[in-house]
DNA sequence: CGAACCTTGACACAACCGTGGTAAGGTTCG
DNA sequence: CGAACCTTACCACGGTTGTGTCAAGGTTCG
């Protein structure tokens, strides 16, 4: 068996054991199994274990938060509605496609940019 | 008082006043208001909360998942910590620090050994 | 003026979150 | 073999979400 057992994972990266398990149903790290179901915690899933860690400590923020975000990142559906409706302030109909999420990133100047400029756009109720 | 009084919005946009307020108070959606403390919403607010409805109704999440991605959008540095973490997955061994990898070496014959005489047990809970 | 609103604040409550523990049973390994 | 792990499943318990209701007091308007 090569890869760190689920206790030897929790005292390497400051997470409890139980949590790891809880860490994993909300989807984000998922490590192997072996062949009779035991996790085998990699170098890779180590890192990730303290980055994360790190990340809900340096911000505010929960565990399905950040499950959320990822549901974002892998659900481009999800990602569009809400970043449409994030941007509906000004209102505009016809939109981009909200493609991958790293024209998110590559973009995000722009939008702000459009943001702030803002059509006066009566709705009709 | 031009602007629909809370109850009006309520009515008109399938939330509660209750809820209303609750939308609020999560950063999403707050009304201006009139010199004596009235909420008081506008065409662009009933628009915002009906397509809000429709985003929760149609995609599985919460207020506060929608209060987070609106976090995201505003804090760049919270976005990015949280995207730099998703991306984070691919194996990058040189990120793992130095004693990390010996404990990690060393173990691995050791589990390697043992790994190869397995009997294939079914696991069955 | 008085009915019908509005405001904030508080109590209530089910359902979930984060976390620990325990139990029953399988796996590893000296 | 037997101690020390592992697995899942469940109980517990304070905290948060989502939602309603009620109270005490201010505002609007016919």
């Amino acid at each position: 068996m090569d890869g760190l057992t689920i206790q030897e994972a929790a005292e390497t990266t400051g997470w409890s054991s139980r949590m790891l398990r809880y860490v994993e149903r909300e989807g984000l790290i998922a490590p192997r199994r072996s062949a009779s179901g035991y996790r085998l915690y990699g170098p890779e899933e180590l890192q990730r274990l303290r980055t994360l860690r790190e990340l809900l400590g340096e911000h505010e923020l929960s565990l399905g938060d950040v499950g959320f975000a990822q549901r974002m990142v892998r659900d481009s559906d999800l990602r569009g509605a809400v970043e449409t409706w994030l941007q509906e302030s000004p209102t505009r109909p016809e939109d981009v496609p909200a493609n991958e999420w790293l024209s998110w990133e590559q973009d995000k100047h722009q939008r702000l940019l459009d943001a702030i400029t803002p059509p006066p756009t009566p709705v009709t109720n």
